[in-house]
DNA sequence: TTGAAAGCGCTAACAA
DNA sequence: TTGTTAGCGCTTTCAA
């Protein structure tokens, strides 16, 4: 009737020895019966249950990933949580593995490569079946590349490590910047500016963010298609929303201003807005705004924000999906989804033309 | 010069035993220089270093978990992470974690109790070493009651279930609510409307956020304490911003509609202003705004909008602070953490005294 | 269908 | 300082 030895040292909270015991069965079968593997009477099915909810049982999932290698855990390594962008895409992410039955870990890396290979290592010290990563550049992506060798599973989104080989879940940002930087020129503007992000690594280097650039590309091509000058004041680099609204202050202060401002994504919207305000200038009729990414309030400032907006919680949701398959079939041939970007037409572009 | 003997099916990825094997080291000797426990010459310290490093090996936590007991993950257990509120609540939480070697599982429960029950036992059986959680009902606890018992190390945040004895990280929300309203009627306002939260179980029946009911029943006794009215029209049921867009768009239809309204959250203040330009109203001229929460939003309206500030991130690091000394100390006597608010004047009430 | 036994990769007590 | 050894709680052959 007690099949297994006790362990030597009891356990505090009970184990599935103490349930075998409760149930009068060997630790092998209540293994069975709990983790539903195996072929197990009905009758024992049942004592086992009953004993388990009896004794308040709870699997430890940390013995089963010792021994199936498998933790059932994602990793995500992102800039910021509370940038709302980023916090969409997280939720599109953890919503996607929470249906397979993953939970996710998530580390901030707030653009910084050294959180971000730090962030990597602990990830991969628990061992979590596949890591979601917004690179933190575009340029530094070793740690990536040796943690793909190792056999990681690895999805990249919202920007990527070009030549890096894994899975990439994006939108087309160049082109979504193109697009909309077209059509203010179709309204007739011709001195359109757009606030680059500067940022500045830990080293004093820049550490571009591609995402960002490659919005700021879209603007220069589709100006110098149009035969249009990009001036450096139009382009003035600046890092988080107060700096924006400095650069922009000054820029709206010259003669030449801008008859159009592009924020290259939301905080930098945010701080173009409020340059717009310490000028004491009207939107549309003295200066047109536009922005990247629609959040939730761009609606309820006057005029209203046209905006190219991006899916932010299906880039997550579909990085979620990629990575799953990737775990399941690591060998599988990897893909680039670009997930389409949609203009928001309102009211915040006058029309010159 | 080899001391352990080779395990009979050789780990993919290389364990402590190849480490010592690399470095002629017994596993115990290697575990302790790579673990950075007990004593170790120095010359063994750098042998087993430099083949970790030639092999390119990972510790693996989950096997360490195994045996401390600990696995340096705490797990968070809140509504929603898309919610800019609760992104900067796991924010200020995940950088408290991390701070003292800690990782986080982030578990999204919609405000619904059984996700909150799947999720606590998910994280039950990850074994974290403690929970955060902004609880989805006041009511139903039995799940967080269970997990007490068994000594998890607990704390809430943002709301607590009555009576559960757990840390506990909150601002207060009714003298908050109380405190503004108070200033609304000072400034001459007597007709002041608060659309509630109106959120419907599974089960159908309401399931009752305590934190917006608090703010609420702050603003019912500021009104009844200068005796004013308020009649059920002003205090509409709604779930989400387009409800309350649409409620209080009949509201200020109403002949007698209020003067001032208030947004108890984040999402309600931004339906209100919908409604307010859906009626085509001046603020605060034809009416008065004013809301709970200050988001980055509330300086790009016109007028800058009068808001009730909380401290979101301050309101996760605490929590952390908290949980890590429970973890420490798991018989001290628990702590309830009020954290201040602010009322922010900004320009969109109205003076009418 | 069931039980015995091995072992996942690590830490920790003990001995040398 | 170092090595031996015994587990942590589970899953998983392998026999019975």
């Amino acid at each position: 009737m007690l099949p297994d030895v006790q362990p030597s040292v009891p356990a505090q909270g009970s184990s599935i020895f103490d349930v075998a015991r409760e149930a009068g069965v060997s630790r092998a079968t209540a293994a069975r019966a709990l983790g539903g593997y195996g072929s197990v009477s009905e009758e024992a099915r049942r004592r086992v249950e009953a004993a388990a909810e009896r004794l308040g049982y709870s699997v430890n999932s940390v013995a089963r990933s010792m021994v199936t290698g498998q933790t059932m855990t994602l990793g995500a390594l992102i800039a910021d949580v509370s940038n709302p962008f980023f916090a969409r895409v997280i939720r599109g992410f953890t919503d996607g593995a929470r249906g397979a039955g993953y939970d996710v870990v998530l580390v901030n890396t707030d653009e910084t490569v050294d959180t971000e290979v730090h962030g990597l290592k602990l990830l991969t010290e628990k061992r979590v079946d596949g890591i979601l990563v917004a690179p933190a550049s575009e340029e530094a992506g070793e740690h990536l590349v040796t943690a793909l060798e190792r056999g990681q599973a690895l999805v990249q989104v919202d920007r990527f490590v070009p030549g890096l080989d894994t899975d990439v879940v994006v939108v087309d940002n160049y082109e979504a910047g193109y697009r909309a930087v077209q059509r203010v020129i179709a309204a007739g503007h011709t001195r359109i500016a757009a606030p680059i992000l500067r940022t500045k690594g830990p080293d004093g280097r820049a550490n571009l963010i591609s995402t960002m650039l490659e919005r700021h590309q879209g603007y220069r091509d589709a100006m110098a298609e149009a035969g249009l000058a990009v001036p450096g004041a139009y382009a003035p680099g600046a890092h988080g929303r107060a700096e924006v609204r400095a650069v922009t202050t000054e820029m709206l202060s010259r003669a030449d201003r801008p008859t159009a401002v592009f924020g290259l994504d939301d905080s930098f919207t945010l701080g173009i807005i409020d340059a717009v305000y310490a000028c004491d200038l009207e939107v549309p009729q003295q200066v047109s705004i536009f922005g990247f990414d629609d959040t939730e309030w761009t609606t309820v400032v006057r005029p209203p924000l046209s905006v190219i907006a991006q899916p932010a919680y299906d880039l997550g949701a579909c990085a979620a999906q990629a990575l799953l398959r990737r775990i399941q079939a690591p060998d599988a041939p990897r893909h680039t989804h670009v997930l389409p970007t949609t203009w928001v037409e309102r009211g915040s572009i006058r029309n010159l033309a």
